[in-house]
DNA sequence: CTTGACTCCGCACTAAGGTACGGGCCGTAG
DNA sequence: CTACGGCCCGTACCTTAGTGCGGAGTCAAG
């Protein structure tokens, strides 16, 4: 089987037809050739394709940042190095929003450790301290 | 100053006007009485009330958790713990965040530790690896 | 009394990543 | 040849957390 209709594609992509016709609409996948009748056919590796916008999302990557990807590879003279570097960005994006996550899990931590849970809810340390009570009451 | 207009509260507690009524809508604060001219008239301690919500924000909780939040301390019998009980669900919420982020990171490192750097586009490992070329290639 | 700032309301719009729908062709198995 | 599933299209809708806008009414200072 050389192409591949939309359901065909979709299918074996792992994805909705209609989010390949999304994907179509934001440019991260070429318009493919049409039938007469109007009928998309896909190349057989577009099957590639749409599994390498899934593996890096699942990386991480937004919609915007696999097209940036995806232009680099027909960009000419685009190296390895640029690919990397992308890469690379990602990765210190994903630690910012490890460090954020943590210090919110510190400041969760040290709100339940605050409450014994034991007490009526009017003295809930945690509720408390949401609300400020422990910095303001002018 | 015993009630403020909504650009008073919305001036102290630090959002802008137009959140304060999507709040309202939500379910978020109740609704204010009003003048006879139909503007709302917000009592002193809803300043309190918006900070409560936007520290829950910054503590990761959704608008939604807010709600059940702000919820479990006008339902009667609630207990302390059942605060606290929402707390520590929110933390492993956010464990679980955190391991997953981990997870890419682990992943974007292995990929940018096997390239180099060098070389042209067609033998970047990381394009490969996205592409999957490692395991199929029928 | 007028003017400018503030408030009211409903509705539209933003970002991201799709999903769903309805009407109308197409294509092929029976 | 006809029926049914698949495909076409545009469009609307979903979630989250708001922001923006325009027209009309209101409040307070000068």
């Amino acid at each position: 089987m050389e192409h591949l209709k939309t359901g065909e594609l979709a299918k074996r992509a792992g994805v909705n037809v209609e989010t390949l016709r999304f994907y179509e609409r934001e440019g991260l996948i070429p318009e493919p050739p049409r039938r007469v009748s109007g009928y998309r056919e896909y190349p057989a590796e577009s099957v590639r394709l749409i599994r390498f916008i899934k593996r890096a999302q699942e990386l991480g990557f937004s919609l915007r940042e696999v097209r940036e990807l995806l232009a680099l590879r027909v960009e000419p003279g685009t190296t390895c190095a640029d690919v990397r570097h992308k890469a690379q960005e990602k990765v210190s994006d994903v630690r910012e929003k490890i460090a954020d996550l943590q210090a919110i899990e510190r400041a969760l931590n040290s709100l339940t450790a605050s409450c014994s849970g034991e007490g009526p809810l009017t003295d809930c340390p945690i509720l408390e301290c949401l609300n400020g009570t422990t910095n303001e009451e002018k």
